[in-house]
DNA sequence: TGTTGGTAGTGATTCCATTCACAAACTAAT
DNA sequence: ATTAGTTTGTGAATGGAATCACTACCAACA
């Protein structure tokens, strides 16, 4: 329950679990063994053990885990029985992909407004959200109870944006621009970056 | 040089260091010591000596890494010192994003084909490209020597994409949709993923 | 030319994550 | 009941990655 002392590799791999659990009871299963869950994911068995032990004990020897129950555990440890609200910064062409995507508020995160530094752009509509100045984003994050910042303004402009963030006491960022974020160890980023994931890949691929 | 004998998790960071070394070259930097780049990288310099120790020796003592050098270097070892070619699979509103993303190309990844398994997208305009019907995979992915499958279907069609990709020698996937996908030990798959980003963040935020 | 301050490269060490292996516990069937 | 077959949970063992700590080296300057 404490979240010192739980690796974060650990951490990274529980939506993993809560993802095929999900799949699983979708699929009318009732009951799985850390060993389909392993060949499911592909990893081994021990470690699906190894990491829902730091939390507590869902299992049946002789039987496996309770998906339904098991899933509502996971879920609970991760937090995600609650609404997460969010706000975008950046309404560019990657601003408008994030917010008419429709795989966030199926699992609980909410885009609940956005904002771009360009004076053109405020005051547009896109969404469903009036676009806001950056100047009101101090006064909305504390209005709407926004705990997460979704960055996607460009490289240049993503290290003010973030302070900017981190200064009206938003800890969970998730950083679409292309950069390595200094942020202090209090708060919490995610980067996505699809130019580092096809840099690696080419490596393996020469 | 060799693939094998390098820490995969080393293969990651290169990547960042890449990306570190061209601002600073674009900054005006010439020469950078390992303890620099780890305070840009938020790493320790020790790491960085490691990881590059791994491919070559590129530093001078006293001195640091020649900014233009080390980055040449880099880049080759991972093979970006060429043109890497892609196709596009899906081009609902996420393929949209991907194929307008003004990201990939300056780095030398080039997509040059967009398909779709819908019969009604088929044949439309995205991007400057006609969108082909699946059933044209084979044959265009041999006429342009396509290395790269960026996938960006519903998560029920993922699995059959990629091996369709697979089967026709694709050895490298950048996977969009939330999906655990099951790919032979050859082929190097990347997946982004902004949910289960998200979904490890909350952990911390509760 | 000798001295000082600084840095790379790297074996040794420490730390952390994964895997192993087994006791305990459950199911089902005889 | 008893037994055979599973599977969990977990301490112990292993494996691998990060850090330490030191040597060799370089630049600058008195």
């Amino acid at each position: 329950m404490d979240s010192f002392e739980v690796p974060e590799v650990v951490v990274l791999r529980l939506p993993l679990y809560v993802r095929a659990l999900s799949q699983l009871r979708d699929g009318g299963t009732d009951v799985v063994s850390s060993q389909q869950l392993g060949s499911l994911l592909q990893m081994t068995p021990a470690q699906i053990r190894k990491d829902l032990s730091y939390f507590g004990r869902f299992g049946k020897q002789g039987r496996g885990y309770n998906v339904r129950f098991l899933l509502r555990e996971l879920r609970e440890i991760l937090g995600l029985d609650r609404e997460w609200r969010a706000c975008l910064i950046g309404v560019g062409r990657l601003g408008h992909a994030i917010i008419n995507y429709p795989g966030f508020s199926p699992e609980g995160f909410k885009i609940v407004a956005a904002f771009d530094g360009d004076p053109k752009q405020v005051g547009t509509e896109i969404g469903g959200f009036t676009v806001r100045p950056m100047s009101d984003l101090a006064e909305t994050v504390k209005e709407m109870k926004i705990s997460i910042g979704i960055v996607a303004v460009p490289a240049s402009e993503a290290q003010g944006v973030i302070e900017n963030l981190i200064e009206n006491n938003v800890k969970g960022i998730l950083n679409y621009a292309p950069v390595a974020p200094q942020v202090p160890m209090n708060t919490v980023i995610r980067n996505i970056d699809p130019v580092l994931s096809l840099q690696s890949m080419t490596f393996y691929l020469r």
